[in-house]
DNA sequence: ATAGGATATAGGACTTACTCCACTAATGGA
DNA sequence: TCCATTAGTGGAGTAAGTCCTATATCCTAT
């Protein structure tokens, strides 16, 4: 048998639908792009390490662009500059979108799921006989 | 508003999973590339409009260079030559680690969907008046 | 003091998994 | 004879990431 670790199957170059995450993270207030990064990365959990958060500021400046968030220099007195990040009602609309695209990814995931699992139990043999039933 | 029509939010830009797709497919038995990319749209149905043939080609060569799949010419005296795929042990290790991931993955996104959903649900309000606190 | 870690932002180069468009080529009707 | 269908393929481009690196500033602990 071989090595799966750099296989596709093994999830390592899953798109791990950033955008929708980060919009559903900004919903709970403004926030810096770094802490936001660490929020994202828990709920990623346990499936793709966590995002790069480089990452995170490409696609919050492209979402921004898009005008899907605002941000605006916070500069006290001490502390570097750092910006904060908030949705906007476009954004909202945009992450309702996303909800409902991401119920229609779900449903095609599943069929695609269960079409596998039955495939993989319909020719479980012709290996080297596997039993009888 | 806006136009969402070219947001990723439309879903137009989400990986459309073939290769976990074409290995279920496979299983059904050997099929020609063609064939295989019309098996497949018809599984991916209402979500990503259908994968592309070339891309489906593309994949099948990558795949039988990894040992998942073989292919040998279909050459009968008429017609051209077609190629017919069949999957390998190893594809069929590999679709069931896809499994796997794929289990996960939807849990990810479902959780995702969970906090995306109650995030709408939390503030349709604040736009206007933040309140004390 | 100063070295090093956490916080914070960002760019360059690369990769994966696609897409779209165009092309060749044979087969089977209308 | 023309054209749709079946079958295979290549070039170019894109989306959504990754990794590595660079920058500053803060806050400890030695």
């Amino acid at each position: 048998m071989k090595e799966f670790s750099n296989c596709p199957c093994s999830g390592a170059t899953l798109d791990k639908l950033v955008q929708p995450a980060i919009l559903a993270a900004l919903t709970e207030g403004p926030i810096h792009g770094y802490r936001l990064a660490e929020r994202i990365s828990e709920v990623a959990g346990p499936f793709g390490d966590k995002p790069d958060v480089s990452g995170i500021y490409r696609f919050l400046k492209k979402m921004q662009a898009a005008g899907l968030v605002t941000s605006n220099w916070e500069t006290g007195e001490q502390g570097h500059a750092k910006r904060l990040f908030e949705i906007t009602a476009d954004g909202r609309a945009c992450l309702a979108r996303w909800t409902a695209t991401l119920e229609t990814y779900l449903k095609t995931l599943t069929t695609l799921l269960k079409d596998a699992k039955a495939a993989t139990a319909r020719k479980p043999r012709q290996r080297r006989r596997v039993a009888v039933k």
